[in-house]
DNA sequence: TCATTTATTGACTCGCGTTCATTTATTAGC
DNA sequence: GCTAATAAATGAACGCGAGTCAATAAATGA
């Protein structure tokens, strides 16, 4: 009998629904002010009804979560099968991270909340932990593979392992991209202003230091 | 007659022996995990008085966050005393930030508070924020003329105008700072053991990239 | 000494995440 | 179909912590 594989499919498509209700909150209000009783009622369920499907509101933060890195995953996986120099790639992967928190705030948003859940230590509360972590993992595996293909093809140089290039540029693209979210969602942001800057000039300018620093052919 | 004086230095006083009983608790605890009660428990006095000191919640923070912009750029503009070149200065600012990290965590996670607030969109009902926000222009203005000061003696080449430099150097620096702080403050993050890196290897790494992106002589 | 201003207190409210006893719906056996 | 058993949904109730406020205490100046 299918009944019990029927139940499970529609657990998993209420447990859909939610998160949309969950996501368009998100998009509405942020992540401040994101309550269980908003998304219960946009979700057209009883607040006890989201504790069947998720086991508290990290859980349930981290389901959006778990869509914003398999889908930034997705993105980086398209770069991946062309077959230009590694170095383009690392330009075409961080391009897209650009793109994509432009396009998503509110999984980047999410994923800053990922972040502060980790150094704050919390864990073991939520089963979309884990898999959020994995996603991330493999997002960073996908980094690895752009810069070690760049190391292997000559268009960039070997000073460091693939991993610790794809740390640094994991990590300072981070903080690039930040600004560039604070720029767009947020109105009081006004550094880029003050100095005279265009957005796509402040990533311009990180890949173009970043292109001289691990650039071969220099 | 000085009783108005008085009075004023002594709520000075006590505001910063709250301070100090929210830092001791940040410390221990966690941002996470900081209460009000806790507070006014450790400082002994109630609850209510703590609002008589402070708006709000955030506001404390901020007030923590005050010390921690204020520190910062203490240590940055002792660098800026030497007479080396710029691109040495610059490469200082950046061990000064990582130290200052590593040294005061709790501070850390006060200034990512603040950035938590800006992009949140929330302010006004604290009097705190403009001056944080006006520490963390002075720790920026800090880098500009470090870096200013490397294109006029010929050390850092002038493909960008010193603000812009300033912004890379600040966004970058702050993504491989996190790194560091999440390596020391949370336990269950291992990405730098998984791939085999020292803590200041990823520092060396991030100034030896950025230096050949910055640097003139090459 | 007393009136007035200022500071302190902790009980109270309120919002929100979380729980749980109860109700309602669904399935399996007869 | 009918009924017992199992699963799902509900919303009232709880707990915790931020923020408030009327009452109290302390300090000041005349």
């Amino acid at each position: 009998m299918g009944v019990t594989e029927r139940r499970i499919r529609e657990k998993e498509r209420k447990r859909s629904t939610m998160l949309d209700a969950a996501e368009s909150i998100l998009i509405e209000k942020g992540l401040d002010h994101l309550s269980m009783e908003d998304v219960a009622e946009k979700a057209e369920v009883s607040k006890g009804s989201l504790y069947q499907y998720f086991q508290n509101k990290n859980d349930l933060v981290l389901g959006i979560c778990f869509r914003a890195t398999h889908l930034l995953n997705e993105s980086f996986k398209e770069v991946l099968e062309s077959n230009r120099s590694g170095l383009m790639l690392v330009r075409e992967l961080g391009e897209r991270y650009l793109n994509y928190v432009k396009d998503h705030p509110q999984y980047y948003s999410s994923m800053k909340f990922l972040d502060n859940l980790h150094s704050s230590g919390v864990g073991g509360e939520s089963d979309y932990l884990e898999l959020c972590t994995q996603n991330r993992q493999e997002g960073f595996q996908l980094m690895v593979e752009a810069i070690q293909r760049g190391i292997d093809d000559g268009s960039i140089k070997n000073d460091f392992p693939a991993e610790q290039l794809a740390l640094l540029f994991w990590s300072t693209s981070h903080g690039v991209v930040t600004i560039s979210y604070m720029h767009q969602n947020y109105e009081h942001f006004k550094l880029l202003e003050r100095i005279g800057m265009q957005e796509n000039e402040l990533f311009n300018a990180y890949m173009h230091i970043l292109g001289c620093g691990i650039a071969a052919n220099i």
